[in-house]
DNA sequence: CGTTAGCACTCGTTAGCAGTGAGTGCTAAC
DNA sequence: GTTAGCACTCACTGCTAACGAGTGCTAACG
């Protein structure tokens, strides 16, 4: 579709504009090592890239820019990707060696150094438990009017919720419930978790405890809250550095979607897996039109678990960036492995 | 101190201010109602309060602009305490009204109320965990080498930890250790946990089970991480709106400050208790000099659970945040005050 | 003596305008 | 097919002039 002298060019506009975010010019590409063209030939070229969409011209006397669909074919044939580099490297993997016991720290952790050595902003979704299982139930008194009930998955994930308790309800008798819960759900996965409680154990529960109904009741409506699982930000501010959004109002509009957990969480849920890269206009929400959204998930046996996200300017360091979210994708599902078996 | 006149002068300008975020000049104070002097006086005026420190002039010709001097003797003496309105009033108390049953939710979705009813940048701190006191402990294994720690406070605060186990333990010795662990441990504060574990602990769970150590061990470093209390933020883009923040350098440094929650936290944590209101450069981190910070703590029974705080402008509208936050720590109170009893 | 009208002065803001230079498109020659 | 040359466009810079909001000072007023 394109000839190789296009292809070159459009990767040498693609390149110097990633660095200088100033449009580039025929006679700066002319004047590269390795290019033996003059600036004419380049104009020429140039002109016909635009004509099939490749760059756009921000007014008459400027240079070139990329366009999405500019963005688009670099990432896909001509992005060269650059070897993670010995120092993230290490930071990536010393973090990743620490000990640590607790998920979410973990995560968050993971975003700040993410966004940290990128200085883009970092997204990072906690793993989905969606479809873990249950493996234990627990149910602790607080006083007579409410306990916290604890559900553990099995990949040690932890919920819990406070529930209401009958004023007449005896205590000794939580035990029973326990069990009989226990028994009964064990190993159901959690998005099933409220239909089987009133298909299957509500009866089987009625038999053996008293008063048990509005036990049953609270119990229902704290499973009913589905499982969100946790978004963490981090780096929101390195926004503000991207010459692009030196303007407030543009910036503005890319906070407030940030700021919008549930908007974000539909864009980041229902994505393919692998590394998918999503460049301006191609975003659904039109907040981050300007913006490109590169994510990986992170699987284990195939099963995708959650989602990391780097969210920049069009005029993103795909070559970098890529290959870091890859490697911490990859060493972030090698971590969570070995935490649930 | 100042004469009843400049008081109401001081008052005009503050107010004008606040609406405008424009100096002020003699003569759109002269003009107010109420008001019965010429421009004239009320220059020489300008020029006294100026030279007590309560008024600044951006540059010769312009009118005046409030000092962090002149918000302190506004918000100590003249401010007028709105009351809230009525459909905001009505938007607290449905929220709170609400039945939620995960305390995070309702931090959540009261920092984001706030950022919405007021649009500054509001912050709210989780209640502090740090003395409330073990009220059930419990060990769900997941596999042969590692189980997950719950600990649950008199708060019905479950936290919950990764530990490792020997891989030549007997998983039937579990039971064992969660029950000597409850009778020794229940009732105890979270932040002694650690050293009652090892200095009474240890003995007797040696002497009822074998290989105990390790489990010992890796408990130990799992109560060490201190339960930081978590920190909420919503509406950080709300800055983004302010006049005085369309530099965006400004607004950066503001950013990154929020973003380093370690920090944010310090400047939350041991602040007296009641309504505080930090103005410019009062607040100890240089990065929001150019910012006021209103904090109000919830409490219960005089003990200090959390605090809620907006960050904006040193132009805020004082008289409406104060009294929302007012409202609002106290139903916060009132809430949880339900939920510990 | 406090208050006020009048006035000169300051200074940021805006509009207009010429000059500069980076970059283009086109054409004709190589 | 490539390139040198050239006219053209247009953002950007720097300069000047006009404007106006607001001040400080002084002198007059009640």
């Amino acid at each position: 579709m394109l000839t190789e002298r296009q292809r070159m060019i459009l990767n040498a506009i693609v390149d110097d504009y990633i660095r200088s975010a100033e449009p580039v010019g025929s006679r700066s590409i002319s004047k590269r090592g390795g290019v033996g063209f003059s600036p004419a030939t380049i104009r020429n070229e140039m002109a016909d890239l635009e004509e099939l969409g490749f760059l756009e011209q921000p007014h008459t006397s400027a240079g070139r820019i990329p366009s999405t669909k500019g963005y688009r074919y670099y990432v896909d044939h001509l992005v060269k990707l650059e070897e993670v580099n010995e120092g993230d490297l290490l930071r990536v993997r010393s973090f990743f060696a620490k000990k640590m016991n607790q998920m979410e720290q973990i995560i968050q952790h993971a975003a700040m150094i993410l966004s940290n050595m990128t200085n883009y902003t970092s997204i990072v979704l906690g793993p989905e438990t969606f479809d873990n299982s249950l493996r234990a139930f627990q149910l602790v008194p607080l006083n007579d009017s409410s306990a916290v009930a604890i559900i553990v998955t099995n990949t040690g994930h932890v919920e819990n919720r406070t529930i209401s308790i009958p004023p007449d309800f005896d205590m000794s008798e939580l035990e029973k419930v326990v069990n009989i819960l226990n028994t009964k759900l064990a190993g159901v996965p959690l998005h099933r978790l409220q239909s089987k409680l009133f298909s299957e154990v509500g009866e089987e529960l009625g038999r053996y405890v008293d008063h048990c109904e509005m036990i049953m009741d609270s119990l229902g409506k704290a499973l009913s809250s589905e499982s969100e699982h946790r978004v963490f930000l981090s780096g929101a501010s390195n926004m503000l550095t991207q010459p692009e959004f030196k303007d407030v109002d543009k910036v503005k509009t890319i906070m407030d979607w940030l700021d919008e957990t549930p908007v974000l969480m539909k864009a980041f849920t229902s994505l393919p897996s692998g590394i998918q890269v999503r460049i301006g206009s191609e975003n659904d929400h039109d907040a981050i039109h300007t913006c490109s959204l590169i994510t990986a998930s992170y699987s284990i046996d195939g099963k995708s678990l959650g989602t990391i996200g780097l969210l920049g300017p069009t005029r993103m360091d795909y070559g970098k960036v890529i290959s870091l979210l890859d490697v911490l994708s990859k060493d972030m599902a090698v971590l969570l492995g070995r935490w649930y078996k």
